[in-house]
Order: structure tokens, then sequence, then C-alpha cells
DNA sequence: TAGATTGTTAATCGATTAACAATC
DNA sequence: TAGATTGTTAATCGATTAACAATC
């Protein structure tokens, strides 16, 4: 699989390709262009052309693209045609909610666990998914063979508790906490800032007039 | 205000600054260059000068930014030096755990209640906000003028929601639905795709060293 | 004043779009 | 074969970085 250099631009929007690729199989649709798929999706035939021949050539002259073919290139792509095991730093309503999301089970992310500092949810089960204290951290990354870490907690005990889940053995955060994380280079960090994201909603709805269509999606 | 033809990635770094000024605040830094700035928000320089220079001349030559007042100036900017009324639709985990981040209020983003389809949710309350039945919508939104609606309810059923939404006054939505809604132009939409920060992240992890440092952030 | 640092213009870099030859 | 559509190169557009004159 070719994959040096690819931009963040590009690794952005393959899940969304890949999204609307689920969406034509559920429909049924066998074939697909650029340009069928491109009015979609609201971006360029040229664009989605240029996204996919970083990867390679999945396409076919005169044909277009297969669509369950290319659904499954994507995810190879994406790296979800293995299975992740993952865990759960913070077991309040973000981190209860991301347990109880299914979806992410059927794309390979296998949820192991969740752990939290309250002795009160310690032991209880979520959705078959055990709470366990910060202690067990070690052993239940080692046992399970963790590489995924959704950090669900206030950013106070952030940085601290990455610095831990690494030293363990973690090599990817999901990171919730309203903090940038400083680790290693071989440790993968993708944040998810909702207070960021409400404040850009916030401009956008005071600059509505100034702010182009484009912008909205 | 300046602020025609803001781009994207200027608008996505905003909060950003908002967040680091709010620290250096905290610490009591009472002036900062944009090359300190820089070296602490791993940007360049430059770019921090750009970014602020879209919306006016906030520094002061052999002097830097006033770290009060480039916050402030920033909060304008975004909208959040204004009261917005918000609701939830969706009392499920993720609703919930909007509703109990006490953070949002502090930015002046007041959630007037949350709505539900399942009847025992209805009639409760969370940390005083009131959970209402879908009925209640139209009346709620006029009354309470809410203007931002957080939608965290199955894809299924989010498009027709965020019309109803949009029919009864509602201008700004912040989507957590896994679809990409079709409004009109003068509402203005913020999505946080879960599942799809989830794949960048496994993109991230399966190609690990052909990703550059500068994506990890 | 001299030193520091901004605001802003110019240069560079990268990403998107257009065009078209290759080919199914 | 003729028509359709890709893969890919070239052109354009936009965003980032560098440089420096203005100025506190």
């Amino acid at each position: 699989m070719e994959n040096k250099g690819i931009s963040k631009a590009v690794i952005k929007r393959l899940p969304r390709y890949y999204r609307y690729l689920g969406e034509l199989m559920n429909e049924g649709v066998e074939r697909i262009s650029s340009h069928d798929l491109s009015e979609r999706m609201h971006v360029t035939a040229s664009q989605i052309r240029q996204d996919l021949n970083h990867f390679g050539g999945f396409g076919q002259q005169g044909y277009g693209y297969n669509v369950a073919y290319l659904y499954e290139e994507i995810a190879k792509i994406l790296g979800i045609d293995q299975k992740h095991n993952i865990i759960i730093i913070g077991a309040g309503n973000l981190g209860q909610a991301i347990a109880n999301y299914t979806n992410f089970e059927k794309r390979g992310f296998i949820i192991k666990g969740m752990f939290d500092v309250n002795p009160r949810l310690v032991g209880m089960t979520i959705r078959g998914i055990p709470v366990y204290a910060l202690e067990e951290l070690e052993e239940i990354i080692r046992r399970e063979e963790v590489q995924i870490a959704a950090l669900t907690i206030p950013k106070m005990r952030a940085e601290e508790v990455a610095e831990k889940l690494v030293a363990y053995g973690i090599r990817a955060i999901w990171n919730f906490a309203h903090t940038d994380l400083h680790l290693p280079d071989d440790v993968v960090v993708e944040n998810v800032h909702l207070s960021e994201s409400l404040m850009r909603l916030s401009y956008k709805l005071v600059h509505m007039d100034s702010v182009s269509g484009e912008m909205l999606l």
C-alpha cells in the first residue's frame, strides 16, 4: 500500500469517502463514477480521483469505481480491516457514550475495559465492559494487548495519565481532554476538543453573512 | 470587526489561541510576543501574526501582545463574549455528557433544555436541566430564544429533526449524528463525527512510521 | 535613543482544479 | 469500435513562511 507523504487533508477526507461508499452499498449501487460521487458529496471529481490515486488505481477507465471493492480498499488504508483493542480512561458520561456506541465494534474497535478513579464505578460493567481501577491499567493493557486508549478525563490529569499509558505500551491516544499532549514521536494522537468545536460553531453563527457556503459543510 | 473572507484554516486555529491565552493568564503572564507564543504552541510566529491581523492589529511593536486584551478580543471574534441559548436533542450518554460539562456555561452557552423520544427520560432533570418530549420543541425554542441545537441522536432521524429545528428558528446546529445535513444557507452546521475521528487515529496508528511529526498534533 | 517586535508585503510551498491522453 | 471515465500531468489557487520596514 502506497502511503508516503500523504497530506493531512487527504487523510481527513478518507473516512467520509468510506461513509458515502457504505451508503451506496446499502442502496445496492454497484459502481460509481468520480463525477457521480462528487455530486453526492459536494466535492470535485478531480479531488476524488487525486485523493484515491495517492493509494493506487482503484478505478477502471470507462467504468468508474466498483463500490464494494473501493469500500474494502479504503478500509485497508484506514486500518479498519484489522481488529484494534481499545480501552477508555474515564467512565463518566463521555466514556460511557463511547462504550455504548456499538458501531465502533462493527468497525473492529474492541473495547476491552474502562478505567476510573471513582470507586463507586469500579467493578461495574457497561454493556458488558468492565470498569477497572486505574491501578489495573498496566495489567489489562498487557494482558489484552491494547493499542488504543480513549482519554475522557479532565485536562488536569490528562498529561500524567497519558504518560503512564505510553509507558504501559499504548501507541495511540484518542484525546478528549482539552489540552495538547506532549508524547514521544512513536505515539499517535487524535484530538477531539469539543469546546473548540462549539466555539467554531459560535464563530460561524455570529459571522453568518460573511461566511461562504463552502464553510458551512 | 473585520471578517471578510477569513479562511477555514484561520477560524480553526482561533479557539486554540484562545485556550493558550487563557492558560497564560492563569500563569499570571501579562504580555507575550508572537515568537514566545509560537514556541509554546508549536506553530510559526509568522502564522500567529498573520492570523491575528486578519481581525485587526492587537499587538504593539517592541512589546508584543497584552495577554488579557488579546484574550478578550478573540472572545469577541468567536462570539463568546455574548450569551447563546442552546438545547440538546437526544438525552442519551452523549447528550448528558454535554449537559454535564459545566465549562460550556462559563463560555456563555446556556443549556435551556434537553429533548428525547424516550418517555422514561422525559420529565427528568440533569444538573437542573429539564428533559422535554420532542413535541415541546417549538414552544421551548421560541420561549427561551434558543439559537443553537446540539444534535446527539442516531443518524436515521437526524435530517428530519434538523429540518424541524430550522423551521422552529434554530440558526446553528452542532451535529454529532454520522450524516451530512442538508439545510438552508442561513443555517450553520458544525459536524463532530466521532467515528471518522477514530478512523483517522487508526490510519495514523497503522501508518505510524510514514506519518510526519507535524501530523501527530 | 537602541532594541524589540509588530504589521504587512513578497516568496515559497502545498493543495485543488482543469485538462487530456491513455485505456477499458 | 465509440463512448465513457480513469490516471496523471499541468495550471491555478490559496495558505504558510520569510523578510523587513514601520514603530513602539
